[in-house]
DNA sequence: TAGTGGTCTAGACCACTAT
DNA sequence: TAGTGGTCTAGACCACTAG
């Protein structure tokens, strides 16, 4: 039996309600002091429920008047640290991979400072082509620290992220994305069969644990015509002020 | 004089303590109780400062053990809604614009649909040419509802932004954003100064008002050789449980 | 003036980490 | 066992919106 706070299944509820359109957009949430009588709990834990509803983008507030639903447009999890099976499973495609090279290696400088590496400190590289309903869809590099994951093995059936968390008790934080577009060179479009120098998209992830170390620097090239990759901007401090 | 909330005054003063590496990453942070003291305030008042700081990705938090400064690559402020003046001062780079065209349309259905329109209403179409450092780095074209900033005109000195804000009151709040590769065409290519089909940035976004109102839609082309897109992600629902 | 969200307090108990 | 963060309460006062 799991616990899960009050605020949480407060969050989760309203979270719900609205996903699935029945509460509709600019419809008024009920007062905070309401929904404390309706869950039995205190204002505060009330607050901290609709705090997480603004920053997920489900619910606005306007002060003096009330909350209310938002008009999303999107009804996809966004900001979310995912892996791209778990990505995948979410549009609803079947998500598989091919391994393209496994090995233990020297890291790049880039590497080994974004890993906070040692000197002479190796990392298991792992290259997969990345198929979406069969399609290929990305290329992915990530380099992972060998110290970190000692007997790493990798076999294409699980998601890494499941084996990383299972076997090694990596509890995935929050990680910093930088996306630009580039062409595909030769050998990358033949393996995502598209022509050469057509558009892709390039992204670098470094994943952080929970405990703020760095676990993974992930190189991942997609296809142009076939990724989009969607956010969700805050104004402010980076959604400090709900 | 301006009424800053407390969580927020300890908030500034401990990320501006972090920006500025006066505090190390890994560094403990004092216990929640010990800020409370130092600043006089009650330990809930703390706790929001330090939640605030955990999304930001200033610290995290290990249960039981304490706070602790967070290993930032980026000293940017990521997820942040805001344009492109702004962003390029962040970069240290000036931004200008070029005025392309600017004229009063009907929407394409799509722009109708994500600016809630009704049947008739027009909008104000504002394409430019933005440069940074005097060098050509995207093309933005902006859809604005008409009845929502009417008589609206711009000049290419001040941040449209800023206009909005100013003349018409106009309270940003969020944007959701899709981002994809794909290749320059003639046209582009000549305003951007890149050989045609070299790869770009396409990016659009819907920005909504606090009260959940669309009141932009852009699509904006960057070159794909100047400009890096980055961002922040986190593990949970986007960042509910901190 | 009434309704509603924003800020804040003082204090309690639980859960996880370390020794 | 002690230290620390996670959850939660009951209640107060302020600031903004609306009639």
């Amino acid at each position: 039996m799991e616990k899960i706070p009050k605020h949480t299944q407060i969050f989760q509820y309203y979270a719900k309600m609205i996903d699935s359109k029945i509460l509709k957009p600019d419809e008024k949430m009920p007062t905070e002091e309401e929904i404390g009588i309706l869950f039995n709990v205190s204002r505060i834990t009330v607050r901290k429920a609709l705090d997480s509803l603004c920053q997920s983008g489900h619910i606005y507030k306007i002060h003096g008047k009330g909350s209310f639903v938002a008009h999303k447009k999107t009804n996809m999890q966004l900001n979310h640290l995912i892996g791209f099976s778990e990505e995948m499973r979410l549009l609803g495609k079947s998500a598989s991979s091919r391994i393209l090279s496994q090995e233990l290696v020297e890291p790049p400088d880039s590497v080994a400072q974004a890993l906070e590496l040692g000197k002479g400190q190796k990392v298991y590289l792992l290259v997969r082509l990345r198929l979406a309903d069969g399609n290929p869809m990305a290329i992915e590099k990530a380099y992972l620290p060998f110290h970190r994951f000692p007997g790493l093995e990798y076999d294409a059936e699980e998601s890494l992220y499941a084996i990383l968390s299972q076997k090694y008790g990596c509890d995935i934080g929050n990680g910093e994305q930088s996306i630009y577009a580039d062409r595909a060179d030769k050998r990358e479009a033949e393996l995502l069969t598209i022509k050469p120098f057509s558009p892709v998209l390039r992204i670098s992830r470094v994943t952080y644990e929970k405990d703020g170390k760095p676990f993974e620097d992930v190189f991942s090239t997609y296809r142009g015509d076939q990724y989009i990759f969607k956010v969700r901007l805050g104004r402010d401090g980076s959604f400090v002020t709900v």
